[in-house]
DNA sequence: ATTATCTATAGATCTATAGATAATGC
DNA sequence: ATTATCTATAGATCTATAGATAATGC
């Protein structure tokens, strides 16, 4: 059952993105080769032609997945009709709900730690790129302030969808998301009035 | 082989040690029964005279790991030399290297969102008691101000750790951490002065 | 006599591979 | 002829249990 070139390049973007998906929803040991494939549509054995190992294939998902990110997110900004930090604030935020979106880190935070060390090193310099983009939304004198208020502001992102999600009440779990968003809306109020 | 009541306590506390370290070094998935009753110097079987089944031991383990650490945190708080925020993101900071120590959010944080729903019912009310006893080290008109303020503080401790985990290179892990301990730091600053 | 712990193993699951199959592309 | 995919399975690992063992505590 052979397929051409082109269907086999369509064949490893669907499983990427089934394992984006699944990966962010059940992390990495929750979801097995399997189930991805039949996710994607194709059987078990075929993964193995297109990626050496599961590692292999959380490695490239990563990679993949954080450049996406980024990417959308920077758009975001550029293209807020108000303040662009509040708008990716509640972009951010509002994809956190729903399972296998969202961001990365949140969803994976821990898992990532527990990558090997060589997948680890591509996170690097996609992430910070991503800070130096960001940094002009944010006021401060130096460039350094700003690239440093960017960090700030997401990781507070970060920790509150960590902590909406660790707990079952629904009304605690927002207040701990509109805490944060509500404080950088206001610090952005304060430093652009 | 059976031992005293005493001792079966002390073997139980040991298995719930054994769990809370290993855990947070590998996640619930990474660590099997079998190794973690070695690492408590007991033997596989035995566990389950202890836990009906892995699930209960998570729940067990985490319960108690909230509430020793909130209360560990708490007084790293009353007890601080300068400015008690300060003092704490130091030290939550510090743990953070650690394996097996410090917060369970960003080491497990990922993992608590797969937990069943009435293991995760458990982590409100400790979570939130948390925030009332901080609440007073922050400045604010009303005491909802200084209970946000709570909240954003740890949510970018929580994400800072995380994105520091995340990555490999260890110069880029300290920037996002100092980014996050300054910024504390500073806001308490501006309040206090 | 009761029961906490131990040894051994059943049953399930998961990664990775081996060998067969059938469609592409020279 | 080449090769992407499929079926089937080997080998490893993990949770949970069954039955034996031996020390406690009435």
């Amino acid at each position: 059952m052979r397929v051409s070139k082109e269907v086999m390049a369509d064949h490893r973007t669907q499983i990427l993105d089934a394992a984006a998906q699944l990966f962010r929803a059940r992390g990495f040991e929750g979801v097995s080769v399997a189930e991805l494939m039949k996710q994607a549509g194709l059987t078990h054995g075929g993964f193995y032609g297109h990626f050496s190992s599961k590692e292999d294939l959380i490695a490239r998902a990563l990679e993949r997945l954080l450049l996406q990110s980024t990417k959308k997110w920077e758009n975001v900004m550029e293209q807020a009709d108000g303040d662009p930090i509040v708008a990716f604030a509640k972009s951010y935020l509002g994809m956190a709900h729903r399972s296998g979106e969202g961001c990365l880190f949140p969803t994976l935070g821990a898992d990532l730690a527990r990558l090997p060390a060589d997948t680890r090193v591509n996170f690097a310099k996609p992430l910070s790129s991503f800070f130096e983009s960001i940094a002009k939304f944010f006021r401060g004198k130096s460039h350094k302030d700003r690239r440093q208020a960017s960090i700030v502001a997401f990781a507070s992102l970060i920790g509150a969808v960590v902590l909406a999600q660790a707990v079952e009440d629904k009304s605690f779990s927002n207040e701990m998301l509109e805490a944060v968003s509500a404080s950088l809306a206001k610090q952005q109020r304060l430093s652009t009035g």
